[in-house]
DNA sequence: GCTATTATGGATTATAAATTCCATTTTTGA
DNA sequence: TCAAAAATGGAATTTATAATCCATAATAGC
């Protein structure tokens, strides 16, 4: 008996046009699902957005929930590599302010909208999709790790004074800046991120030495 | 020409009755919507769960959105009066400690569930409803005077340095914890909660003074 | 007590949204 | 080249949900 494909209805093998296809449809719901929601996001409104038809959205996707699946993973994966460049050099207090300006300007340009794209959807989902708040949830810990990487880095070099734990810090730092994208969003005004990212930054730099 | 009843559907005078069924409707709608989501709860949820029928709800609330207002009010004045207590004597840094750990035990008692009230009706409402966004930007700045009247009454007594700034440090507290609601939602954990006011409540104390 | 106002019951309507269906075209791989 | 598999079009169906309607009961104020 040959393993048979079962599990989460693998889609069975896609041609190049195929994944074109499904790609479009994700980066649709991602886009409007950012905007407006999941729940204030139909799949009319993806079909739309992606100019496909029903039966090509109901062919990739078995229902609009395993749509917010992919949709989940695409933000995800999408927030990390943009942040790749300064995450992968998070590893002095220079980097650290550099970084946060970064995503402070970010959002300016944004003119505050919109939040997080991970942090919305987990507030949204996480307490009525389980699957989907443990794939969130995974979601942040990339992230966390990310940041923790260069935190660990300046305590091993001897930048951050052995009393510091990385740790506690990287994960206290990525939940400040999720208050702040929050707050940031409901004030439309950039003054709760960055108040909230200086006080961390400087409770982490308080823990410096040459 | 007498001033007649116009804007916001000011609602004619209501009997005793009807603001018992008026409150009964908002708390239950409350009640779901913070467990579901404003999108995720049907009219027809609220109906059954304060047992009152179609017309009862539609005498009282012209639309959804009207009970969405009435929620946001309702959770508003529910969140600041619950933490009431604990506010109006958050000027010492041991009162502000005694703070963090009921925060952190109530969210143990929710089992991590729901996050904020506000911020998870917040992060729904904030880029769709323009009113609704104007409203929780409100509570959440009645939420952080009540935090900044502490650290001022903390910081005219001399009890942290002249160079600490009370406003900054307000906003920034309760940034802090709004991304520890959200990531301990999320994680189905407080250490994020925890984490975050730690070194938020860290930093405001290297501003302490005898 | 009587009348205007308010409150309630509950069926009904209208609409929006998710999902299905079947026919047709395109692509793949032997 | 040709059959099987994949991709697409678009109408049709079904269900969920917001909102309306009209009749009846309760209450307030004179």
């Amino acid at each position: 008996m040959e393993t048979k494909n079962d599990g989460p209805k693998q889609e069975q093998r896609l041609t190049k046009k195929g994944k074109e296809t499904r790609a479009r449809i994700v980066a649709a719901a991602a886009k409007l699902m950012f905007e407006r929601g999941v729940a204030g996001t139909t799949v009319e409104d993806v079909q739309r957005e992606a100019k496909v038809s029903a039966s090509q959205l109901y062919h990739y996707f078995q229902e609009k929930r395993e749509l917010v699946h992919a949709v989940i993973l695409f933000q995800t994966a999408q927030v990390l590599s943009a942040q790749e460049p300064l995450l992968s050099h998070l590893d002095s207090i220079d980097a650290l302010w550099s970084w946060r300006d970064a995503i402070v300007s970010l959002q300016v340009e944004r003119q505050c909208r919109g939040g997080c794209p991970i942090g919305s959807l987990a507030s949204e989902l996480a307490d009525s999709e389980p699957v989907a708040r443990a794939e969130l949830a995974s979601g942040f810990m990339k992230w966390e790790l990310a940041i923790r990487g260069g935190l660990i880095a300046m305590h091993e070099r001897g930048q951050l004074r052995g009393d510091a734990e990385p740790e506690r810090l990287a994960l206290a730092l990525l939940t400040a800046l999720q208050g702040g994208l929050l707050l940031t969003q409901v004030h439309r005004e950039t003054s709760p991120l960055e108040v909230v990212l200086d006080a961390m930054l400087a409770h982490i730099g308080s823990f410096a030495q040459s």
